[in-house]
DNA sequence: TGGCTATATGCTCATATGGCGATATGTGGC
DNA sequence: GCCACATATCGCCATATGAGCATATAGCCA
């Protein structure tokens, strides 16, 4: 199951989205390149600690940086979080099909039937 | 963006994900009920580690556990992952829909452009 | 060149995490 | 009540993470 990425891929994707902090550069970064300062103004954090976040979201691949003269804009990455997607995709039949909606009466109805 | 997930609970759940043994676990619950000793034999890992990794999947609100006699069998909990799915998803035209790719070619043309 | 601005890196600290062995707790069966 | 088995918890270690301040690097512009 889930062979398309790599182990370690995976453990970094998910380890970046655990931080609020780089969940909301990610969301800001949907929305349009951004650059560091722009980022540590709506953060308020200082700026090495946004630039730790940023270096993490990169090496887990959900943002690359550009270069523009002495900017690094932040743009987001489509491939990793369809990575992380892909994977949760798997256990989707669980909550969203009428297959996955009749397993759960199955599990409950034997869930009761053992207690 | 994504109101229905607390912030904490979101941390959890993508820190829980950013292991492979615990999305190993929940691969193995989603075949069904298991139980710790089980995943002790699969794993070979000691069974208290093997109770931590629970331990956050519990708290991520990833399983849930039964209790049937001196057993406390493992099971998935979809809500969560759900959860995790809901926020992955507000991403998916990034990757997916016809208007996610058109808004690609537009940000690559417009990165060409400035370069 | 020199200075200004944007970003990265080094250091330190406090805390979190993953692993282990040893041991405690809980539950069913004799 | 006691034993055996399943699971949880404790204490410990090594390493990782998030935060800050101070400082280094890099690119523009005068």
């Amino acid at each position: 199951m889930n062979a398309s990425q790599t182990t370690i891929q995976l453990d970094r994707i998910f380890g970046a989205l655990a931080d609020s902090t780089r969940r909301a550069i990610l969301d800001r970064a949907y929305r349009g390149e951004v650059t560091v300062n722009e980022l540590v103004a709506g953060f308020d954090l200082s700026q090495p600690t946004i630039s730790k976040h940023l270096k993490v979201l990169e090496r887990a691949g959900l943002i690359s940086r550009g270069r523009e003269a002495q900017f690094r804009p932040v743009r987001i990455e489509a491939p990793a979080l369809a990575g992380a997607d892909r994977w949760l995709g798997a256990y989707r039949r669980l909550w969203e099909d009428r297959l996955g909606r009749l397993d759960r009466v199955v599990e409950d109805l034997k869930q009761q039937g053992d207690a």
